[in-house]
This record gives structure tokens, sequence and C-alpha cells, in this order.
DNA sequence: GCTTTAAAAAGTAACGT
DNA sequence: ACGTTACTTTATAAAGC
């Protein structure tokens, strides 16, 4: 029916970058509204963004991490934002940081229910992790594309660790024709 | 050259000595545990596997221990869950069942997931009800996870609700709170897997 | 190894009402 | 018996302990 492919969402996406610039992060928590600073707790400073929504942590050295953000173009999107506010506090920030794109999250539907215990026998014991007692979700890890899914009861799943929209829709690929050569979906 | 010897024996002595305590510690938790002889001797292989492995470097000793001791209950099909293997070990449960997973994806165990049928018996005979109740237990929870509900369930509470259900059937009826207590699962737990159970049993 | 941030999946638990 | 909140798992960067 539905193309399992079609329901790719993508949930986050964490990038880096950097301003090329050394911060005193505790100037900038006086001066940054919302900043949040507690070097005690952790390093970085986190500055999170309302629109798109992300969240940004900032670090001492000027390297920057974004996440939280829905696609690649809200993560520059954001990154613009955290620049400027950066720039109003009359701090240089280079012309354009590149971005690195780290990590992306999906979430798919296989449309139908899978019986986890087959799966985790198909797949192969060695090549996946299943602990109900744990945590509900059957992880399984692709060599290519080098991602990690987590497959749930309901046919529900997730993708993550790559680092291309690309990544998710071969992996969705690759784990459908997978369990339809076990016959274990539908 | 002496004092390489020295350290030789001291370094072997210190690695007999942490075997020992392994083993020992292995023993104390097997006990009070209730398992058979035979688990811990499991235990003590799949022990001495993750240490001829190297895979005890920056992991407690207890906590490797205590993992192989959950991984060996569960090879011989008597599972203790991690929280009663907790109860017995000084390691708190989410550093079992990490270390767990780890010793098992490294020594390529291939553990199958927890049958929840594997827990009938002990909680049965915990609750002390009859052997018909036992059964229909086990028969309630081939059929259900046969059509699917077991996905992604904990073992013991699909095995609670079973239990519980089946005390209802066969006139012995147990609480939600008395068979939530032997599983130590909640009883919203055991409400929530019930009634997909019947329901997919097609009773009532 | 840990600390922090974000997000999804589904199960379980512990609160309060 | 609800509802809410929060924890479990996966990946990922950052700096420091």
């Amino acid at each position: 029916m539905t193309d399992p492919k079609e329901t790719i969402n993508i949930e986050n996406v964490v990038a880096s970058t950097g301003i090329g610039q050394e911060l005193d992060l505790q100037s900038v928590a006086m001066d940054l509204e919302g900043a949040d600073y507690d070097p005690e707790q952790f390093p970085g400073l986190v500055y999170r963004t309302q629109e798109p929504k992300s969240a940004a942590l900032i670090f001492r050295s000027g390297k920057i991490v974004c996440t939280g953000a829905k696609s690649t173009d809200d993560v520059h999107e954001s990154l613009r934002i955290v620049f400027d506010k950066l720039r109003d506090l009359n701090i240089q920030v280079n012309e354009d940081p590149e971005i690195v794109v780290q990590n992306i999250v999906t979430s798919a539907d296989l449309g139908r229910n899978l019986n986890l215990n087959a799966i985790a026998i198909g797949l192969g014991l060695e090549n996946i992790e299943y602990e109900p007692e744990q945590f509900p979700g059957l992880v399984y890890r692709l060599d290519e594309p080098e991602v990690v899914a987590l497959l749930f009861g309901s046919g529900k799943l997730v993708i993550t660790g790559g680092k291309k929209p690309e990544d998710a829709e071969h992996a969705v690929d690759k784990i459908v024709s997978r369990l339809e050569d076990l016959g274990l979906l539908e | 050259r002496l004092r390489k010897w020295q350290e030789r024996i001291r370094t072997k002595d210190a690695g007999e000595r942490n075997l020992q305590f392994a083993l020992s510690e292995t023993d104390r938790m097997a006990s009070a545990l209730g398992v058979p002889r035979s688990v811990r001797e499991v235990a003590s292989v799949i022990y001495r596997r993750a240490l001829n492995e190297d895979l005890i470097r920056g992991r407690s000793i207890e906590g490797v221990a205590t993992s192989c001791l959950y991984a060996a209950c569960r090879q011989e099909g008597i599972p203790r869950s991690l929280e009663e293997v907790s109860e017995v070990s000084r390691v708190e449960q989410k550093e079992i069942g990490r270390t767990y997973r780890y010793i098992s994806q490294e020594l390529g165990l291939r553990m199958e997931p927890v049958d929840p049928k594997e827990y009938v018996p002990r909680f049965c005979s915990e609750l002390g009800v009859s052997e018909e109740v036992e059964m229909k237990a086990k028969e309630i929870i081939d059929v259900t996870a046969e059509k699917g509900l077991l996905s992604g369930k904990s073992p013991t509470g699909f095995a609670a609700a079973a239990i519980y259900a089946a005390s209802l059937l066969c006139n012995e009826k147990q609480t939600q709170r008395e068979v939530a207590s032997v599983a130590q699962v909640t009883e919203v737990t055991i409400r929530n897997r019930y009634q997909e159970q019947i329901e997919a049993m097609g009773i009532q």
C-alpha cells in the first residue's frame, strides 16, 4: 500500500560549526537573553531559538553544536540566528562558517505489525539486540548506509546515525527488502 | 629481571584473587536467587570467557559477574529478571543490563528473548496456585504470543498477566496486587497486558 | 566513561487526583 | 482508574573532568 519511504519524517538534525573566534562565555551568558550557562555542570552555554526551534551549545573555543532542528534548512536558519545574536554582542563571526551535519534522526512506518521475536531470529541474533525487558525496540545496525534502526512491534521505526536524508531512505529500503526476503512483513 | 618476575607474580596473584572474588560473588548471588549449581557453573564459564577476551577492563568485577549470572539463568531456562538479580547484587540494575548486553554481544552468546512461559512455574509456586492455573497461563502465553502480542512487551509483565487471567478462568482468583508482587511489575502493567490477552483469546 | 542538548519510537513506572 | 510526567534505547558533536 503506502510506500514506507513516503512515511519518512526527519525528527532531529544535529550539526556542528564554529565562528573561528574564542569566546568569553561568562560575558556572553550575561548579555545573551535566555542563555543557560553552568560551567560546573557542562562546559557549553545553551541557547535556544524559537523559530525554527532548536538548541545551540556554544563553547569557549567558538565551536557550536546545533540540535533539535527538523531539517538541514532549519539547522542553517537556526545557526544564522545564533551568528547574528553573537554579532549583536560585537563578537566577530566568520562570513559563512562551515556547517557539518553530524546526525539525522528519522522516523518511518512499515505499515504492518512486526513479530520482533521472529525478526530477531531471522536477521540473526548476532546482528541485532532485542531485550524487551530493557527497551521495546529491536536494535538493528546496518553497514550500508551506516545507521542504526530501532524496530517496534507497531511497524514504526527510528533511523539514526545518518548524515544525509538519503541514508534513511536507503536504510528503509534495505530493511523492507530484508524483511520481505525473510517473509516477515505482513 | 627479578623485578619483572615479581611484577608478573604480583599480577598473577591479583588476577587469581580477582577471579576468586568473582566466583565467590557469583556463588553468593546464585544462592540468594536460589538457582541450581549448574547455573553457577554456566555463569563461571561465561565469566572466564569474558576474562580471556579482556572484556572486564573498565568495568567492575561484580558488574560483570552479575551480568554473567543473569545470562546463565536465561541460558538455563530459569530466568531471573534484572530487578531480581540487582536485589542480590551491589551493582545497580541499569549497569547490569548494560554490561549484560556488552558481554552478550562481544562473546556472541546469541541470547534469545526470554520466553514468558519460563517465569510461570516459579511465579505460580510462589502464589501457591494449582497446576491447572499454571498450564492455562502457559497456554494463554502461547496463543497470544502467536498472535503477535508479545512484541516489545516485558516477559515478566506478559507472564504475570497470563497468570492473573488463568487464575480467574480456573476459579482460583489471585488479585492483581498479589501477582504484581511476585512478578515485580505494577498492577497497571498486568491490567494492560491482561486486557489484550483476553481479547486475543476471545474470552468474554 | 561521564556531564548537556534535541527528537522519535513504545513500554513501564511513579506520581497526583 | 485515570492523567501527567519521566525514565529506558539509538546517534552525534562540543570541552572538561
